[in-house]
Formats: structure tokens, sequence, C-alpha cells
DNA sequence: TGAGTATATTTAGATTCTATCTAAATTGCT
DNA sequence: AGCAATTTAGATAGAATCTAAATATACTCA
């Protein structure tokens, strides 16, 4: 049996050196007293390990110019997250398109680029490649390359387990994951993590979304496909082969015919009879607030759907809050009053439900959180690039 | 914001400790070499937390006869964990019955003792003398009195958050969780932690069941009443307010009218038309086994609402595996044929299904290593009784 | 008896924390 | 201008913990 244990006092200075980080990025600003605060360590160990941070370059001391804080007594050391010290890249891979974006160490996006996959079923080489132009296009308008770049995290459609591998699924993913994790590791050093897109958006809503705090927090991105990112105590759900909150399937249980998504059923359901569904979802949606008693009832039955959906993610995780997220987020205004009417009739722990306020972006803001949190807790492993 | 952080010297050696200790319980005698291994500490470390523990009591160190391992060189010095340098207690209290049992701190049940409450309705009060009385009587059977006891956990069919607090649920158990603590604390002194029953078994057979070494495992705990224990990475889900996996409205989600639990549905269904349902639920599983056509039709129903458990609790949590416990287990043998059959029919992650054989004691078993967990991780905080 | 071996113990050193004292820089009052 | 008050910085000493390396110990086997 193997303990896990073996504490070092390397491991501290780590910690508190990852603490001192975190804080350092939401505040901004910070002098060594609120450090002290913030850390509960004294002084002296927050200045030991500010000079640590500052000879690695993760962080600047500003000019004691007094701007905060109390006016008396000697003036604090002002010390701040180096921002461009590096650059990290978190990138949204859909069936159709791809999205990356650079944010620098702040979590500021500074640069951002999207390509359209020649069609669905390109290789997974083509596919890498596309990806990659966005990644080299998105530093460009960074104004970086791609030697500042700490860290990759890339959301994928398909369920990934804790240690980033892709399994379960079909085997086109599976190549394409072990094709772009050395791609880009060979071609550039970059240390590439995959996660589950559903699970990146919900660190993006706890992040900058509706979340924002709360530890218990479920998102569900729903469009095309279906799939619920958990957060439980402040950490991201997996399950023994990365399928938690896969939802692939759910729709057995309710009795539905189609795997498919909401958006996809929206049209499907609104199509006049003996038509086919060319109608977009959006379109739907727009029919309904407008009152289009057929758009009406479709709503109606995508409450109902989006509700059971909820309930059953409220009984096994009971977050505080659900997120809705993809396309649904788009007629939340309509959808809500159903939902919430039919929720307690469905769980007894009726969650707060929001609609996500970070559109397209809410897998790439998410991949950016993620690439950060490896980023700040290796920040003493890690080699920022000289000159900046 | 509040980082959390500030790692301390001694937080190292309290996780060096907790190492130690546990690698010791599982083994029973270790020499200074082993725990190097177990640990990744040096043998000055090792020993420096063997002395530590040794001045405390928690363990003792066996003459050096060589009785394992190598027969060359210098005898090593093998330390043992003390296993009545104190005892815990765990506590399973249901609405009819209540049973503790006292655990040395090897995990070895040396004390138990039952009790049935006068009614379902009596008042707190009395209801906590029960359990009092319980205590003492497994006490006494151990051999041992209230002043050795470390920890005493309890499990209760209610929704208890991280904390322990009881939310969510009747006035009565509220006021039974509070006056139960402050009852046992005022009374012997001792330190009270409270768990969702399902939660325990969870541990329970994590730890001595069908699913030990198991990660990602949930155990099902169906007799009057259905709940789910989730242990996702080797934690407890508790979900904001306790109630991850309370399954009393699941029912309705599937359409079915109650939301009493498996055992009560078998007598239910098994019933004549017309007749009270008096039948026992045992007699229904028996009847079943031995091929009577009606109670295979209620075996099958069971099986099918079972699946769908399972299946819901499969795609949110994505267990490795699934232990059924409580009235269910009895019938497994009937019912999970019937169930394997289905599950892929309801969810793409299809977990290893077992029942569980730990019997009625499954609850208590999770309670004593609840209350384990918490001895372990404290035991430098923790002052032993003396004269052991 | 001596070689070999595995372990224990000791010693020195490194890292990191805390605690405490003194020095510095600034404001505000006289 | 000078002084007190205030707040922070920096320096020093001390404690806890780890590692690494050298030395001592106790046993087996030939």
């Amino acid at each position: 049996m193997k303990a896990g244990g073996a504490a070092t006092p390397q491991m501290m200075r780590r910690v508190n050196a990852h603490a001192a980080l975190a804080f350092l990025r939401t505040t901004g600003v910070a002098t060594g007293t609120d450090l002290m605060a913030a850390t509960g360590l004294t002084r002296a160990s927050v200045i030991a390990v500010c000079e640590d941070l500052l000879r690695r370059g993760w962080i600047s001391e500003l000019d004691s110019g007094r701007e905060t804080g109390s006016l008396k007594g000697r003036p604090a050391r002002r010390f701040e997250l180096n921002p461009r010290a590096g650059f990290v890249v978190g990138i949204d891979i859909g069936a159709a398109t791809t999205t990356a974006v650079v944010a620098d160490l702040r979590g500021t996006i500074v640069g951002k680029a999207s390509r359209s996959f020649r069609s669905a079923e390109i290789p997974a080489r083509e596919r890498i490649e596309v990806v990659n132009q966005a990644c080299g296009e998105a530093l460009a308008e960074a104004g970086t390359g791609p030697a500042a770049v700490l860290a990759v995290t890339a959301g994928l459609a398909a369920p990934v387990d804790r240690d980033g591998n892709v399994l379960l699924t079909k085997q086109f993913w599976r190549k394409f994951d072990v094709g772009l994790r050395t791609a880009l590791a060979e071609r550039h050093g970059w240390r590439v993590l995959l996660e589950n897109d559903a699970n990146l958006a919900a660190l993006g809503e706890r992040w900058r979304g509706s979340g924002v705090g709360v530890n218990d927090l479920v998102v569900i991105l729903a469009s095309e496909r279906m799939g619920a990112g958990i957060i439980e105590s402040g950490r991201l759900l997996h399950g023994h082969s990365g399928a938690a909150g896969e939802m692939g399937y759910l729709d057995m249980i309710e009795g539905v015919g189609s795997a498919d998504g909401i958006a996809y059923l929206a049209r499907e359901w609104f199509a006049r009879p003996g038509e086919p569904p060319t109608v977009e979802a959006r379109e739907v949606f727009a029919a309904a607030a407008a009152g289009d008693p057929a758009a009406v009832l479709v709503m109606d039955r995508l409450a109902e759907r989006v509700a059971r959906v909820i309930a059953s993610v409220a009984i096994m995780a009971n977050p505080e809050q659900v997120v809705l997220g993809g396309a649904v987020a788009d007629s939340a205004g309509v959808l809500l009053p159903g939902i919430m009417e039919r929720l307690p009739r469905f769980t007894a722990t009726v969650p707060r439900v929001t609609a996500s306020p970070l559109g397209d972006s809410i897998v790439t803001v998410g991949a950016v959180r993620h690439a950060l949190d490896y980023v700040e807790a290796h920040a003493l492993d890690l080699e920022l690039p000289a000159g900046t």
C-alpha cells in the first residue's frame, strides 16, 4: 500500500508561492501586509516568497508611490504580478470550428483566432494543423510567440480522464488527442493539457461567469450535444474514465428517442409535419419570444426536458447553482420560468438556475483558467522565457 | 480573498505521521525500511516520525525477534500500531433501531450493541438516551470506558453537509443532531462527527466490502428508503447542503408515484389486488428465487427500477463500480442479471455492479472508518488516554 | 573469527517557518 | 524644524523539519 505522503520543505514554499500568486492575480497590486492577511504567513515569510518570485520574474515591484492603504507609516513595498511574464493558450475544439485564445498571467485575453474545419470528416493530422494555425494567429495578435507559452489547455467534446487521457470514445478522438499533444509539444515545446469542454465551461463560469465563487456548481452545456461540468467542493468531477456528466444517453432514461442536443430538438419539434427540419434553433427561440404558439409549445417541451436534466444532476451532485450554457443560454429568458416551475416536482433540492453570460467563449475562458491553474501551481518549477 | 494556504513545518510532520499510521494500520507490523518505501521519506525522517508516535503512545516497538524479511544484516526495529491505545465508536441510527460498535485503532470491532426505540415518534431527548445506552453497552463489551474514545461517528438517514450539520430536513433531525452532539460531548467529552448513512456505507464498502481500493465508487443503500453514497477520486461527495445522492425524489423523474424504497415496493407490488401489502420483502425475494411467477415479475420491475437509478448515477458520477447495499443486497442474485441486461440501454458507461457483503453492518463499518480517518489525521493533536 | 549485510544512529547542512528586535520612512502635530 | 506616532522593512536568532553522508551496530554465514 502506497501512502502517497512525503511532505518536504520545498512543498511548503510551492504551496505558499501558489497562494501568493493567486492572490496577486485577483487583486492586481498587493503589499506585504496584504499578503500576510491573505496567506496567514508572517511578514518575513511573505517577503521571502516575494523575493523568490521576483528573482524568477513572476512578479515585479512598483515604485513606492503610496496609492493605496493608510497614509501613515513607512510606505509599503508593492508587488504586482508581471502580467506578460508568460502566456497561456486556451483552445475550444468543436466539430466544425476551433477557437484559440491567448491570455496573460492575469487572465486578460490578449489574442484570439477562430478557424473552420474544411469538413467534419477531415483526418486528425489536418485538424491538428488547423488548430495549430489558430494558435499561431492568436499569438501574433497577442504580440508574442510560442516561446512565451507556459501551458495550453484544449477542450474537447469527449470524455477526458483526470490525467488528460481521452478514453471511451470514437477512435477518431483518441488519435487526435495524442496527435495534438505530441504535435504541439514537439513543435513548440508546449505543455498541453486536455479537458472535457463541459468541464472547462464549469471552470469558466466559476471564474468569470454567473457562478463566481460558487464551490458547488454545475454547468450544463447544451447545444448540438449535452454535457454537464460538475464542480463539487471546488473540484472538477471526472469519474473513473472522465465521463462524469456526459449525457449523450440521458434521453434513454427519459424515454426520448434521440441522443441529440437541445438545438437539434428545437429544430426537429418546430418543423412542420412532413417537411424536413431546416429552421435554425435561434429562429425557434425568436418565434417563441414573439409569441408564436407552435414555438411556445416547443419551448415548453424543452423546458420540461432541461428541468429533468437539472433535477437529475441536482439529486446526484446537489449543487448550489446550475448555469445553462451553449445554445440554451440564448433562450434562457423564455425557458427559465418553465424550468423553475417544474423543478420542485422533480427534486427536493432545487438549485439556483441562471444563464451563462459568456456566450461562445464559455469554453475558451474555462480553458484559460485551467491552464492558469496549472501554471500557478507549478510557478517555481517552470522556467520563464527570458527577456520580459 | 482568503487563500487558505499557509503551510508550516508542523503540517509536514502531521502529514507524514498520518501516512505512517495509515500504513501501520493496514500492514500490522512494519520496519523502518518498510515505512521508507511507503512514504518516500529517508530513514532519519521515518525514525523521527516513529519516535514521535512512540512517545505519544500511538505505536509500540516489538522485541527485535527477526520474523520477517531477510535474515542478513542488523535486525530492523519493528513498529506496530498500538491497537488499544484508544477506540472509536461507530453508530448507525435508524428509524426503529440503533447500533453502536466500538473498534480499536486497527479497526477491529471489539464491542457491539443494538437497541430498539420504543416507537418511531419518541422525542429527541429519549432517542439520544437510547443511543447513549447502546454506546455504553458496546464499550462495556469492549472492556473499556468513555475516556478511551477518541472519536465518534454517527450515521443518519438525512442529508449532512461537509461540516457535519444536518440541513434541509425535518425539524426533528435537526434537533436530534445538535442534541446528540452536545449530549455526548458534554457527558463524555467525545468528539462527535455526523454523516449521512449512505455515505458511510460507501466508506465501509471501500474499506472492507466489495469495493476495496476502488476510488470511484458508488454505494446504493436501498431498503425502506433509497440513497447513494458517492466516492469520486477517493473523496465523498456532499454537495452544497449534503444532499448529494439523496434519492427520495428520484421516483418523480421516473414517473413512479411513491417516494418509498425498494423493500416497500416489493411488498406493494407483490400484494394481491385489494389486499393490504402485508408480506415481507424477504418473502418476495425468496418466492422469486423459488420461481413463483408473480414474485419473478416483481423482481423484474425492481431490476428495471434499480437499473435506472444506477444508470442515472453512472451518467453523473461515472463510477468504476456500484455496490448494492441494504435490503436489495439480499436479492442481488436474482436482481443482478436483470440489471446488467438493462444497463447498456441506459448508459454508455456501464459500471461493475456487485452486492454488498457487509449486510446490516454496512453503516457501522463505514462509521468506524470515518472516525478512524479523523483520528489518524489528527493523531499528533489528540491526547491519548493515559495508561495503555 | 572475519566478511558481508542490512539497519540504526549520528552529524552536518539546507530549507522554511516563527518571533522579536531595530531601523527606516512617512504623516501629522506642535 | 522637531518630535511623536505609525507602519513597514530588514536583520537576527531559534525551532521544526527535511536530506545526505558518514559511522556504528548487530546479526548471518562461511
